[in-house]
DNA sequence: GTGATGACGATAT
DNA sequence: TATATCGCCATCA
């Protein structure tokens, strides 16, 4: 192997493989991506891979990568519509339902025969969690 | 090699 | 929920 570690052009493949996973009608946020990619990727990293897609745009549901808070950073790429068109709703705050359509990533059969780790269990809120430590 | 930039995340207020 | 601040990492000039 040249470069086990992290070939520019590889690196961005496996961000565009995990976004490829994203079921239908179904998001998943740049940290999740990141997460299951690992390899110190980073959730801006994954947006900017997703801007460097280019051609591939047409290959990679780039639609359903949004940011944390549920809203989309880029309202000039008509990504809403695209979302909208597959079924997920947003709210009144134009954020996309998230407790609805948020991916629970990919399963660890796929995750370990590509190489990538199963995205961990969100459970556990901070108030919850805090709500149950005492 | 360094600084600036970025389709972000988490925490605090 | 929204805003402000800081942090992390890769890419580009």
């Amino acid at each position: 192997m040249s470069t086990p570690t992290r070939d520019e052009r590889d690196y961005y493949e496996r961000i565009y493989t995990v976004t490829c996973q994203v079921p239908h009608g179904q998001v998943a946020t740049y940290g999740d991506i990141a997460t299951i990619v690992g390899e110190g990727c980073d959730a801006r990293v994954v947006g900017h891979a997703l801007g460097a897609l280019g051609a591939r745009a047409d290959r990679v549901p780039w639609q359903r990568v949004i940011n944390r808070t549920g809203g989309i950073s880029t309202s000039g790429f008509g990504q809403r519509g695209a979302l909208e068109a597959e079924g997920v709703t947003f709210d009144d705050h134009g954020h996309v339902r998230m407790d609805s359509h948020h991916w629970t990533g990919p399963t660890e059969e796929w995750a370990r025969a590509h190489g990538f780790q199963p995205l961990p269990p969100r459970a556990a809120k901070p108030a919850d969690a805090q709500l149950r430590l005492f």
